[in-house]
DNA sequence: CTAATATGAATGAAGG
DNA sequence: CCTTCATTCATATTAG
């Protein structure tokens, strides 16, 4: 464990296409973020919030909370992930334009097709308003059941860094 | 968790099974090791080198793209992949083995699947003499197009632990 | 065509 | 911060 203490019961187990009846206890493992969750989460990150302090984290968590159980812990990992994935990435990228650039001369060895990636929740960069002032509202990403990820957003200034709009 | 890598084109289809004369043939989703890559990559991972480090794993990709398109990540997850399968597999195979003396004087119980699995290319444990030193060319595997998988396997001495025949 | 299987990729959780 | 393990998701292929 690095600096967290406070595990909370994973009473995780909302996610899942193959949906785990809730009867006979499916005994849900790890964590999955809801949708909203993710929502929440990724805007914050990109909002600037790479690495939030604990208090933050924790105000982070209540906010989660709303949308499904979900702890301290994990929201730390998932901000220690995230920072650990976005740099790699950022490498990743890096070293294959670099590489690309390299290979000048040389018949066609490998054209980099950007990997296409087509994933439930779309990854790359989603920007929300969380730092940035937009006025947007937010519903136009989800309008499924408990569409509050805007009040959240739109109505939580958080301490750190936010002049306010 | 991915570790550095160049994901590049996947070369569309990755062996034709049934239908090489493919006119609809992109389906630019997921890299698919050639043969000869995948000789290449379970050599590697039976002559026991099983967690290759960074620079290996450039080595090891630059190897495989001589056969076709691959990425860094496509290694390093093939790895991992591979590591794991082969763990949870022996796991299995273990708790299956103590379930069966467990249950003495029971009768038969419940074999799940006896694995019995007829696969085109026989799937436990390959060994191609990558750590092993052995002459025999290897080329009986694979008489296809560019069969210098055996030059690789021959003249390659990974800097890790090859003593020499 | 649908079901089952194999396997590449993504990610939560830890360890160091 | 870094790497590594376990679990899960998605898709490509093969069996029925």
């Amino acid at each position: 464990m690095d600096q967290e203490g406070s595990s909370q019961s994973p009473t995780g187990q909302g996610r899942s296409p193959s949906a785990p009846s809730n009867s006979t206890a499916p005994a849900r493992s790890r964590w999955s973020p809801k949708p909203e969750q993710i929502l929440i989460l990724e805007s914050i990150f990109n909002s600037g919030i790479v690495n939030p302090p604990k208090d933050e984290t924790v105000r982070i968590r209540k906010m989660l909370e709303q949308f499904g159980a979900v702890g301290d812990t994990n929201v730390f990992y998932w901000f220690q992930n995230r920072r650990s994935r976005s740099r790699r990435r950022q490498r990743q990228l890096q070293t294959a334009t670099a590489a690309a650039v390299t290979s000048r001369g040389a018949e066609d060895q490998q054209h980099m097709t950007t990997m296409s990636m087509h994933h439930p929740y779309s990854n790359n960069e989603i920007n929300l308003g969380f730092g940035s002032c937009s006025n947007s509202s937010a519903n136009f990403f989800f309008n499924d059941p408990s569409s509050q990820v805007s009040s959240f957003l739109l109505g939580h200034s958080s301490s750190s860094s936010n002049g306010g709009c």
